[in-house]
DNA sequence: GATGAATGAGTGTTCATTCAT
DNA sequence: AATGAATGAACACTCATTCAT
C-alpha cells in the first residue's frame, strides 16, 4: 500500500483491508502507520548494512576492486528495496522521525565511504589533497543520483551492471592524482 | 510557513493569519496552497534558469572555468531557494503536479550539462568513452548532494566558494583521459 | 442568473457581472438575494392580477365562457412567467418569506375560482352539492399542472390552446348536474 | 431534521446528533445527505407502489369504484408520507439528482391513470374523444392539490374521506359523456 | 453612486484511533 | 487475539456582506 499510494496517502483502513485483517488488528501489531514503516525499514536496514561482500573487498589492496565491490553493494540493495526506499524519502520529508532514520541510515554509508577514501589516501593510492568527507559525500550523491535516476525515476535506461561500472570509473578517477 | 511546517503540515488558516489576511482573501489571490507552492516555485524557477552566467561561461574555451561557472550558478541558487527546494521536494513526494515540476527543473540543469560534456568531448577536453547522460546525471548527483548536504541538512561545514571548488575539482578530474 | 442556476446556487458574484455592476452597486439596490426574488415576483405578480380579461369576462353569463377566460388568463400568463415561477417554487422551499408570497399567489386565485364556483351554483348553472373550496382547490390544482406539465416540464406536447380547451372542458364537465 | 429544516438547511451535525451518534457514523452508514434522502424516499416509495388495493380494483368493473380505490391509495399513501414528500420537493428544486427522483415517482402514477382511462373509454365508460394524457395529468394534478392543500399546507379542513370522496366525484364526472 | 478586495463564519467530509463484543 | 462500528477533531473552501476609496 505505502508504494502504491506513498506514505502520506495510504490509509490505514486499506492496510489493513490488503492484510485481510481487521484495523483493530492491525493495532494489535502495531503502533500506528508510522510504526509499520519503521518496522519494514528497519528491517530492510538489517539485511543492506550487512558487511558481506564489503567486508570481504576490504583485504583487497586494490583500491579499485573496492571502490567497485561498495558501490555495487549499494546499487544492488537499492535495487531490491527502491520502492521502500522511495517511501521513505516522503515520510522523511514529513515526519522528523524518518528524517533521522533516513539520516541514519545515509551516514551508515557516508562513514563507510569517508572512511575508504582515508584509507586509500594512507595508502598513498588517492589524492591526499581531497577532503575525504566532501568527496565522500559528493561520490555517493553520484552513485545515489545514478541509482534513483535509472531504478526509481526510469530518466534512462541501464543495467545495474552498467551502472556498476559508470559508478566506479566516475568514482576512480577524481580521487587519483592528476599531478 | 511552508519552510516552517512544510507543504503538507502547513495549514491555510495560519498561512493567511501570517500574512495578516483573512482565510477568504487568501483565495482570492490564490486558488489553493497548490497555487501558492505552484506560484512561489515559478518566480524562483524563473530566476535559476536565467543564462546569466553561464552563457557567458560558454563562450570560454577553459574546460574548468565553464564547469566552475556552470557549479556555481548551480550551489548559489540552491543556496538562495534552499528552503523552498526543500518544500517542493517534499510536496513532489506528495502531488503528482509538483513531482512533474521538479523533475522539469532536474531536466533542466540535466540538459544543460549533458550539452556541456558533449561539448567538451568533442573539443577533445574530455574522456570521449563517457556516456554524457550517465555522466551528467552522475555528476549533477554529486553537486546536489553537495549543496544539500552543506546548505539544507547541515551535515557537514563548509562555505559555498569550498563547495565550488570541491565539486569542479570532482567534476573535472573524471572526465579527463586516464591515458 | 435565477431561471439558469436556481434560487439557492445563484451566486451574487454571478449576477452582478451578469448586470455589468460590481457587487457593491448590487447592493445599493437590493437589500439581498431575497430582496431580488421578492422584487421580481412582485412585478410579475402585479401584471398576472390585473384584472383585464377576467373582469370582462365576468359580465358574461355563459358559464363556460366564463371559465374559458380565467383558464386563459392563468395559462397564458403562466406561459409568460414559467421561469419565474419555477424560481419562486424553489424559493418558497428554502425560505419562508417566499411560501408566503407563494400561498398569497395562490390564494389569489384560488379565493376567484372559489367566488366563480358559488356564482356559477346561485345561478343554477353548476351542481350546487359541490364543495366550492375543495371544488375550487382541484380545479385550479388541475389547471396548475397541465400548465407545469407541458410549459414547465416539458411532459407532454401542447399548444396554449390546445391546453385551454382541455382545462376548460374538465373543469366544466364535473361542475354540472350529473343528475 | 429533514422535515423540521428542509432538506437544504438540514445539517449533518444536527441529523447526527439528533440519531445520538457521532458525526463519522453518519458517514458509516449514508454516502452524505442525498445518500439519506435518497434511501428514506426509496423506502417510502416501494411502500407506496405497492400494488395491493388497486390491483384488487382493477378487477371491478365499475369505473368509479376503479377511480375511488385509486385515489383513496393516493391520499392515504401521501398523508403517510406527506413530510417526506414535501422534503422531496425542495431537494428536487436544488439536486438534479432528486428531480430525476421525483419525475419518476411522478410517472408512475401518473402511467397508472393513464392506462385507467384508456380502459374505462374502451369499456365505453368514458368519453372517448378525452386525450387520455391530458386528462390523467390534470385529474391527477387535481387529486395531489388537493391532498398538498389539505395535508401538507393546510389551506382547508378535511379529512381523507372528504378528500376521497371530492377526488372521485371530481374526476367521475369529467370522463363521462356529457351527451 | 459605484467599485471590488477583504472578511470570516459556517459546514461537509475524512480517517487515525479506540474499545465493547 | 481479532473484530469493525463508533468516534470527533481537524481543515479546506465558499460566498453573502461590508466599507474604504
Amino acid at each position: 500500500m505505502f508504494e502504491r499510494d506513498g506514505y502520506v496517502e495510504a490509509r490505514i483502513v486499506d492496510i489493513a483491508e490488503e492484510s485481510k485483517v481487521a484495523v483493530g488488528s492491525f493495532y494489535t501489531h502495531f503502533d500506528g502507520k508510522d510504526d509499520l514503516l519503521a518496522t519494514l525499514v528497519h528491517d530492510a536496514t538489517v539485511v543492506m548494512l550487512e558487511p558481506g561482500l564489503p567486508a570481504r573487498a576490504r583485504r583487497q589492496t586494490d583500491p579499485v576492486a573496492v571502490i567497485e565491490a561498495t558501490n555495487r553493494a549499494y546499487i544492488e540493495s537499492y535495487a531490491e528495496h527502491a520502492g521502500l526506499m522511495r517511501v521513505l524519502e516522503q515520510a522523511a520529508a514529513v515526519d522528523d522521525r524518518f528524517r533521522a532514520i533516513r539520516e541514519q541510515r545515509a551516514s551508515a554509508f557516508h562513514d563507510r565511504n569517508v572512511r575508504a577514501i582515508r584509507r586509500l589516501q594512507r595508502a598513498g593510492l588517492a589524492d591526499p589533497s581531497l577532503d575525504p568527507v566532501l568527496a565522500a559525500a559528493a561520490l555517493s550523491g553520484m552513485v545515489s543520483r545514478l541509482a534513483y535516476g535509472a531504478l526509481s525515476a526510469g530518466l534512462f535506461e541501464a543495467t545495474t551492471a552498467h551502472l556498476d561500472a559508470a559508478a566506479t570509473r566516475l568514482w576512480a578517477n577524481p580521487l587519483q592524482h592528476t599531478s
